[in-house]
DNA sequence: CCAATTCCTAGTGGACTACTAGAGTTTCCA
DNA sequence: TGGAAACTCTAGTAGTCCACTAGGAATTGG
């Protein structure tokens, strides 16, 4: 999520190499390599092979959710694995508890899509502007 | 939840012990003795020792709330750690994507919050109205 | 060619979780 | 009073998941 909104901030034209971002937030670069695999699989992201090259976002940072985001690269979004794969648990039959990590689960997604990288980027601009007040934060999106 | 739910359907009255919930929701006894140490301490359950003794809620089915079974069992309920417990994450502070898991943090707890042990009980009445639970069960709505 | 960069595959240490197990303690019934 | 039925406390275990590390191959620009 972090190397997401990393990206939402600043790879709309030139691609973002991984150590730039791993760098920026604090993170390994070897693992965030390893993310942006299911990331580019997804097409949220498109990859630059080679010198010079990086990551850049596929779409708009106000098109991509963070429920996109986490789908992608932790799979199908559940509190618990009966809920998205009614094998993993044998007493999926008449479990009276089911329902409710069914409902559950809607709610977070519901959460999760409403969110876009868009709206962190414009929260983070405000949250750093601190001290001062907070009146008009040009960001692009 | 399945013993609590059992206990709701049943327990108002009589103490219900362990093995028989344990039968009946296909539970380990000895695992289930282990959960509801944490029920008890919680205020949720009373415990009758000795012979013909077990468990009974200590409220009625419709004022105890799932949030409050997981709370009692789990701990405060959050899908990340950084949330409950700063301290679980160096990155806490300006980690722009804490906000989102505390959005998401009071959501979950207001869905959990607003389903009752009583609900369960309707539903599981509804889905299945074999010769279980007749004529105990209060419904109210 | 060389350096920068992505890409693929495998491994690892720590934490969590559902569950098992042993050895008590308390209480009820006969 | 004896004993069984029940809870209580404390450890341990096997499996899984997760964040992360690591080595090396492929690709591209200069």
């Amino acid at each position: 999520m972090m190397a997401m909104f990393d990206l939402a901030l600043r790879g709309e034209r030139e691609p973002v190499p991984i150590k730039a971002v791993a760098e920026r937030q604090g993170l390994s670069d070897r693992y965030l390599g390893q993310l942006f695999t299911p990331l580019r699989k997804a097409g949220l992201v498109r990859s630059v092979r080679g010198a010079q090259g990086g990551y850049v976002l596929t779409r708009k940072p106000d098109e991509i959710s963070v429920g996109d985001v986490l789908r992608a690269v932790e799979g199908p979004i559940s509190p618990v694995h009966c809920v998205s794969d009614p094998g993993a648990c044998a007493r999926v039959d008449g479990c009276v508890t089911r329902g409710i990590w069914r409902k559950l689960r809607d709610r977070i997604v519901e959460v999760l899509d409403a969110i876009t990288l868009a709206d962190l980027c414009e929260e983070a601009g405000q949250e750093q502007i601190g001290g001062k007040a907070p009146g008009g934060v040009d960001h692009h999106a």
